[in-house]
RNA sequence: UGGGGGAUCGUCUAGUGGUAGGACUACGGACUCUGACUCCGUCAACCCAGGUUCGAAUCCUGGUCCCUCAGCCA
């Protein structure tokens, strides 16, 4: 792969790596991994994730294991497994045969559990949930022994086999860690190990009755796949001694370390699960992939590229402080990519009826329009012309402001690669004073698009000929909220859900299109000149057109002087 | 008021004792058959106070503010 010797940005973690290197820490390894737990869709933050990991992996032509964290059968279920593995692959990126399930390593996690019993380094407490917290004491005062600490190794081994083998309850025990109750770390006042859960788990089924936790299984997966630098968001410092802890008891012949990153945050977005649940389960989008939710399926639909949302993550960097990243670095990204890539077509959102009037009745022809101007060989195709036009309602004005150069009562403009428009009349509805249709004249001599006399127009429109046009379904996706931080907490008691954009979607359905978009494909994306860039819904199947979603808008200078007119 | 982290242009981020740089945004301008793209330019930052040093974003001391931890979640 080419890009594999693409340097990117530097930062604390390569940092590391480079020591690391440098002083053959890992026999010059660079092992990592993500591990994402099968409760949920990936959102845009992992996608952050994703890139370090593998990318990591890429530059350092190392590896980068895909590893479900599956220890916890009441939340997972194996269709995340599948949109995960989905999501990863569409980023670009490929575990190869290194994909790995926490669950898969049970046995080994017993077998290490019985081993710290055995060296009295865990104990079967018989606390409740409820006690167990009351005796960890709080910040500032340490916490009290539970009376079962100290029961001897031969009861505690009987007990953690009896809790697998099915013979109690859920809760009625737990293994701990036998730590310090005083340690000002409350992780490491005796954390547990393991917890009764007799469910089925999606891989494992009902083999086990005895699920064990985070803490212990990520450290030791990490060991046993012989993970050099085991990389995670800041919430998890708290977690690394513990993570140490864990490591210096079995002494695994592979020794990773944890590092921690600030987690993405966006303007105008919340990425916490549980949030993005409420939004899909309220009925405030349609569903997980719904263009307008941040995860990668929702972006995937969008129309959004794994170029862009990949260079998007390099160029956010990584680092060790909170930070909000502005929603418009992502936006340039994908126009970045788009602009370079997409053809660029013609399509009426809003159609406005012109009719030029010394144009033949019956006639049309043909003109050619070039696919991309950003890449010539991407070649040209014929766009039909007739008599009877479509143009943008926005691009014709009755009493136009002086920074307007678009249509107006008696202004020439182009007709992009046909021909000289000039406005004669806007037809209004009698009743309402809408205007309905102009009655325009065109320039035969201007044929492309360029005047033999040289002269200049100020505007160059969008057009599709009406008995040509195909008729599409167009959805106008903006932001979903209108607050740049969703997820502070409001004076007021508002929450994120008070501030959702009511107008995050604009559906269109009167659209139309140049004819080649008849034979458009699913996730097919486009520029609409003018507009920005569209992609085929690849989830609405309907008849009577292609449904479009609007990936991002172009940059729209005139909407900017608009508003500052306004203010 | 315990522990663990963090503070650099509006935003994100480089810099590791020697001219504070880049990207996004914003604002100008050039170009233009997309008010797009591209190009050029402008505004703009080291949390504070001391100290060490010829020289400090960087080292030291003391503050301030922010994040995080009391799941048998991950």
């Amino acid at each position: 792969m080419a890009d594999e010797d693409i340097k990117t940005p530097s930062n604390f973690i390569k940092t590391i790596i480079d020591e690391d290197l440098s002083t053959n820490k890992y026999q010059g390894r660079v092992a990592t991994r993500f591990p994402p737990e099968p409760n949920g869709y990936l959102h845009i933050g992992h996608a952050k994730s994703i890139c370090i990991n593998f990318g990591l992996a890429r530059e350092y032509k190392g590896t980068c294991n895909l590893r479900f964290d599956d220890t916890n059968p009441t939340k997972e279920e194996v269709e995340y497994v599948h949109s995960i593995e989905e999501d990863v692959s569409w980023l670009g990126f490929d575990w190869q045969d290194r994909k790995f399930f926490a669950s898969d390593y049970f046995e080994k996690l017993f077998d290490l559990a019985v081993e710290l019993i055995k060296n009295a380094k865990a104990y079967v407490d018989s606390l409740s949930a409820d006690q167990i917290r009351k005796y960890r004491g709080t910040l500032t005062e340490p916490g009290k022994q539970s009376p079962y600490r100290d029961r001897s190794i031969e009861e505690n081994l009987d007990l953690f086999q009896r809790m697998r083998k099915g013979e109690f309850d859920d809760g009625a025990h737990v293994l701990r860690a036998k730590i310090d109750m005083a340690h000002p770390n409350l992780l490491m006042r005796d954390p547990t190990l393991y917890r009764i859960r007799k469910a089925h788990h999606h891989r494992t089924g009902d083999k086990w009755c005895i699920y064990p936790m985070y803490d212990f299984t990520h450290c030791l997966s990490d060991a046993l796949e012989c993970i050099t630098h085991s990389i995670c968001t800041l919430e998890f410092e708290n977690n690394r001694p513990l993570y140490d802890w864990v490591l210096d008891q079995v002494k695994p012949a592979c020794r990773p370390h944890q590092y921690e990153f600030a987690r993405l945050n966006l303007t105008y977005t919340v990425l916490s699960k549980r949030k993005l649940i409420q939004l899909v389960k309220d009925g405030i989008v349609e569903s997980w992939d719904d263009p307008r939710m941040p995860t990668i399926s929702g972006y995937r639909r969008r129309g959004y590229t794994p170029e862009a949302i990949r260079n998007f993550c390099e160029r956010i960097g990584v680092a060790k402080a909170n930070s909000v990243v502005d929603i418009a670095l992502l936006e340039h990204t994908i126009r970045e990519d788009l602009n370079a890539r997409a053809p660029r077509v013609m399509g009426v959102l809003k159609p406005l009826k012109v009719i030029i009037e010394n144009y033949p009745e019956g006639q049309s022809e043909e003109l050619e329009a070039i696919n991309n101007p950003e890449n010539l060989s991407a070649g040209t195709r014929k766009v039909p012309f007739s008599k009877i036009l479509y143009i943008e309602r926005d691009d014709f004005m009755e009493n136009p402001p002086k920074k307007f150069f678009r249509l107006a009562p008696g202004r020439e403009v182009r007709l992009r690669y046909a021909y000289f428009l000039t406005c004669k009349e806007a037809v209004k509805d009698p009743q309402t004073g809408e205007i309905i249709e102009l009655r325009c004249t065109y320039d035969p001599a201007t044929k492309g698009g360029n005047a033999p006399d040289g002269r200049k127009v100020k505007a160059t429109l969008h057009w599709v000929s009406a008995e040509h046009a195909i008729d599409a379904q167009v959805r106008l996706y903006d932001r979903l909220f209108t607050k740049a931080n969703p997820e502070e907490k409001d004076e007021q008691g508002l929450t994120f859900k008070d501030f959702i954009n009511p107008d995050s979607l604009t559906v269109l359905k009167n659209c139309k299109l140049e004819p080649c978009l008849a034979q458009a494909s699913p996730s097919d994306f486009f520029q609409f000149e003018r507009l920005g860039y569209f992609s085929v819904d690849p989830k609405t199947k309907q008849p009577g057109g292609p449904v479009f979603n609007r990936t991002v808008t172009l940059r729209d200078t005139w909407a900017k002087i608009k508003k500052a007119g306004k203010k």
